[in-house]
DNA sequence: GTCGACTCGGGTAATTCGGGTC
DNA sequence: AATGTCCGAATTACCCGAGTCG
């Protein structure tokens, strides 16, 4: 399967405009065919031949095989959770760190990254770990190199905006997992909110706690797991009461929100993806104008 | 993140003029790659390193996508562990990352920053904790906050020279403390070390085979916390026997090595400070000259 | 065949290059 | 020795109406 990739996703992917592409096909740098109508199409070696004589190095395929929003896209989309699979078993931060890079350039949103890619990765390493394919230490060391990930994500993001709605939100005791709590905060920080996670692994009763001093538009709670249902019911209730008390809606999600959890508690949305958060949270409060200007880097001015 | 920047951008961000920027890469100074139609671009890991060898400042950080200067400068002098313990309790993420920039680009290396500001300001923090002055959500948030700082400052030292000698290390079962963990690596990945902690709270045995699947001249092994001294001292043994198996010297460290921890158990060496780490690590391993030379990226040529 | 998204080519403004000078 | 400024030429980014793709 031979892949022809158009000027605008090889733009995209490597952080520079069509303009540019355009120009370097027509001096030569980087080879192209055209189409019958006089379109230009790149080859994959030869983007990655130019790249690498100009220090773009770590280019992946799997990147530059994103096609556009109008095409089949699960194949691609496979691929590089896969590639992302590799990279976290092999703890190649700097392979993983690329993608993630080009995937952003490239115009995705590190919700779609952590929805598509990471978040499938990091589960598909679960699974081979209860397989006992992999050491123990394999999974938690990749499982740290996503956490780090995420944090990197927040960092890039910069700091929120102050007029923004807040959200906070938690995992309850015995309930270790960082990194699903740490994604919901990124999501919800892209999306404009001053978002914090205060932690994994907490007492229902600080999270109420938090939540009575932030009172917050939105208090999300990661379940990946609880030692029973009757606990976990019960540590929900306190950490809902304090959110009803202050008008706050409970966003629930995670691994250990089956059918049976669901229906044990009361909450105003159950979210199993990122992009279900995302919907959720744009009927709350759309993101203004202004405050996504505040939001972005300067430019330069002379 | 590899971000890529213009000679413009960094001359803004330094507040020096476009010509002395693209001085210092001609020169050498600093690493730079070329697109295609030879324009210079910069990379942020490699301006860091520029600045704080020749003592520059950053006027505009937001150019370069860093905290703002938020105003206060107690901190740029000695003795801001204070400081560092009010930015944590507030959740002021952005002042804490100033100050660790400041005191960065001063010349200060991370290990003294997390020795001397950093680890004391969350040891007081356990303390206010244990003394009820602090809610459990908030001590729970700082840990995270610092341990974020920790993953930057990993991010800013770039990756690691692939002929360094390698070191790993961890926390073992029932010791879920990541932060001691993360910052030993950082503070041997500072001293050039292919350092890499493997986790927080992992079985003796996962550890034993990390160890002996990456042979390392170091292994490290943090505690701040076991349940009983028998059991630490068994699975002690388990990780100590997989390193003398390989010719590893295993360093330990931690709130938990008390005096009667010591003397329970055998190692090369007992670090309560990260600088003790850095000497025995010298001790060890010289970085040299042609290693250094190894990780800045590559210059493209034309 | 329709339609939306994409790409074409060309033009313009902004940025950057290298070199020379202060 | 190091920096800031100025210059013409080259490179890059952004914009537009017309044509092409799927």
């Amino acid at each position: 399967m031979k892949q022809l990739l158009t000027t605008k996703q090889v733009a995209r992917a490597i952080g520079v405009s069509e303009a540019s592409v355009k120009r370097w096909c027509d001096k030569g740098a980087v080879p192209c065919a055209r189409t019958a109508g006089g379109h230009r199409r790149l080859t994959l070696c030869g983007i990655i031949e130019f790249l690498r004589r100009n220090g773009h190095e770590l280019v992946e395929p799997e990147v530059l095989g994103l096609p556009a929003d109008t095409g089949r896209r699960e194949c691609a989309v496979e691929r590089c959770a896969k590639a992302f699979h590799r990279s976290l078993v092999a703890a190649d931060e700097q392979h993983m760190r690329r993608m993630i890079y080009d995937l952003y350039l490239a115009g995705r949103t590190f919700r779609e990254i952590m929805d598509r890619h990471l978040a499938p990765a990091v589960r598909a390493l679960g699974e081979c770990w209860a397989h006992g394919e992999l050491e123990v230490f394999e999974e938690r060391r990749a499982v740290e190199m996503a956490l780090r990930a995420v944090y990197e994500m927040r960092c890039i993001l910069g700091p929120v905006c102050n007029e923004a709605p807040v959200a906070i939100g938690a995992s309850l005791e015995h309930d270790p997992y960082t990194l699903p709590t740490a994604m919901v905060e990124v999501t919800m920080r892209e999306l404009g909110w001053r978002a914090q996670s205060v932690g994994a692994g907490l007492p229902a009763a600080t999270i109420a706690t938090a939540v009575r001093r932030a009172r917050p538009k939105i208090c999300w709670l990661s379940v990946s797991t609880f030692p029973d249902l009757a606990r976990f019911v019960g540590d929900y209730a306190i950490v809902a009461d304090a959110a009803r008390g202050c008008g706050s809606a409970m966003v629930v999600g995670g691994r250990a929100m089956n059918d049976e959890t669901r229906h044990a508690i009361r909450y105003a949305a159950y979210c199993d993806a990122l992009g279900h958060l995302v919907a959720f949270a744009e009927t709350i409060y759309q993101r203004s104008a202004a405050c996504v200007d505040a939001a972005l880097p300067d430019r330069a001015v002379s």
